[in-house]
DNA sequence: ACACGTCATGGGAACGTTCGCAAACATCAA
DNA sequence: TTGATGTTTGCGAACGTTCCCATGACGTGT
């Protein structure tokens, strides 16, 4: 029914070897058959059959992504900026979520792996073992996860709460309260304990709760509590739960309280007052993830051994305070 | 290096005829033999190769979705539930987005179209011809778009826009302002004409603007104008904008002006206050329009040509209301 | 003029699977 | 017992491509 790469051939005279040469290694054929094939191609409406060049052992031209929530406004952006840098590489991008649970991730590597020449996962539910087995199957990459061995994406916060303390600082805040919601071990609060600290800020540590709106509204009420001025939320939608709250309890933002979101989802942008937040750009991130993982790949059908004993490669991506208006001044006492 | 179907075949015995069918056709193996090759399968781990098995012409298992854009909160859901019940039927989703141009989107169908068995086309900006066209070269299914003979889904507002203006009139409302954001042609705003007409209500159409918060913002400055004391937005993001500089220029929302928005994304049920707006189940859709494309699948492959001539099947999505805090009493004039 | 590399091209096996065909075997009615 | 029928299995071609190897054609240095 398709348009093959034999018809191309025999309409431009030449065999199915240099047909195949032309498009997959341009140097090695002659320019005027090169063109001549080009020419017979595009009048027949040709492309190659990516089934079949998979078959034959030259990689999928494909990129599975694993994000815990498809749903999750921080994602979109993500996935949005990875599509477009691998079109620009030649790559196609395989979505699926994990839904943050360990047997459904699997059931979408296990739905992805087969398909895709390697693996970015995000926040993996997977134990270090499985991880890998994993590795050692299929160029992997991991954000948001330390393995040692395995090439990785890291995140930092550090240098926004930095500046989201430095502005609260300057701003004459004295006592701040973070929200934690996280469900890794690994909270956001230790960091940004550190920071607050280094500025004698003091910080007070909520949850931890599930990273819900409905957690913000709750936290809001308990602000007062803690006579404090400022709050952190592990992110936008949280944040948003406490402005929601806020509101409704008759507290000025940022007139009484100022509050911090983290990612700098649309949500940040689209709220009343706007969000201040602490901003980790996906376009940095999808195309330095998107480049490690092809990396990888390059370097795994490059070798026959995997080199595991070489230092994995990791890469952070780094975050910055965007100021919008939910922070000012604190409150005169 | 990955276990093939031979070496399946070899540990259980049997001919790779049979491991084939084992997997494809469980009822034309005898169970005792079936069992011993799952069970082989099993302790080598292997799967089937989908890049062989579309080859020899079986499909591939794979549906493309293609949205105007992926960062657009109102898709995410939708995504996620078709990836959720693609997966429930053995199909795997590639998504990509257009973009809303032309350009990218016949670049994004060139991406995908040769590594699925259909396509769902969601907004799509190609002419019919180019359409048509498509459509007789592979499964398709249209979203959004009415073209005559192509299978589609169309999504109806009708109901939840009738039950907006039910609200509206039940409040007290008399002078509403509908802020036509929609690049196509055939807008929301016709619909919703009638809607308002069949209650007695006046409607004043502003626009047509870009769906972008800054519209709702703008549009705000103009509701006064009209004497209004309701506006339906375009979408959610725009009734955002609204809210946003209601309340920058003092204006009590629901007391002085109530707001509504269309598609009940996550930024509705997360604004203060909290967006009445019209809800298009994203699950009903994904659902409906994957299993359409599927059905659509099923039945060129059984019959030769692709029957055009027969009506092509279309489904209607319905519409409801979700009465939030952002819809109220009209104010006594 | 000769051997020799270089370059462009063609021939054909191989990738892992499915599927049409036929063989082998069992079952059953006459 | 025999032929017909049905079920289970095996054989081998085919899917569209890539890539190794072979084949000429063409300089180039001796």
């Amino acid at each position: 029914m398709a348009v093959t790469i034999r018809e191309v051939a025999s309409a431009a005279g030449v065999s199915v070897s240099t047909v195949s040469r032309a498009f997959t290694a341009p140097g090695q054929v002659q320019p005027t058959t090169r063109q001549r094939i080009l020419d017979a191609a595009a009048e027949l409406g040709y492309s190659a059959n990516p089934a079949a060049r998979s078959l034959r052992g030259s990689g999928t031209g494909t990129l599975g992504l694993i994000v815990p929530d498809i749903a999750n406004p921080f994602f979109p952006p993500i996935i949005k900026a990875m599509q477009a840098r691998a079109r620009h590489l030649g790559y196609t991008v395989l979505v699926a979520d994990s839904d943050e649970r360990e047997a459904d991730e699997l059931a979408a590597i296990a739905a992805v792996s087969k398909r895709v020449d390697g693996l970015i996962l995000w926040a993996s539910t997977l134990t270090e073992n499985r991880l890998h087995e994993l590795a050692g199957r299929m160029p992997l990459v991991v954000v948001n996860r330390h393995v040692p061995g395995i090439p990785e994406v890291r995140i930092s916060l550090s240098a926004g709460i930095a500046q989201a303390a430095e502005q609260l600082k300057a701003y004459g805040h004295r006592r701040c309260v973070f929200i934690n919601a996280s469900r890794a071990e690994l909270s956001r609060g230790k960091s940004i304990q550190e920071s607050f600290e280094a500025l004698d800020l003091s910080l007070s540590e909520l949850g931890p709760y599930e990273p819900r709106f409905e957690t913000g509204v709750h936290a809001a009420t308990l602000v007062a509590a803690h006579e404090a001025t400022a709050v952190i939320a592990h992110n936008d939608l949280v944040a948003l739960g406490v402005l929601h709250q806020m509101a409704n309890l008759g507290v000025s933002v940022p007139r009484d309280v100022s509050v911090i979101g983290i990612d700098d989802t649309l949500l940040a942008s689209v709220s009343t007052p706007s969000l201040t937040t602490i901003r980790i750009d996906p376009e940095e991130i999808a195309t330095r993830a998107g480049d490690l993982l092809i990396e990888t790949i390059a370097s795994t059908t490059g070798r026959t051994g995997q080199g595991r004993d070489v230092a994995a490669p990791f890469v952070e991506i780094g975050s910055r305070l965007i100021p919008r208006a939910s922070t000012g001044p604190a409150p005169a006492h």
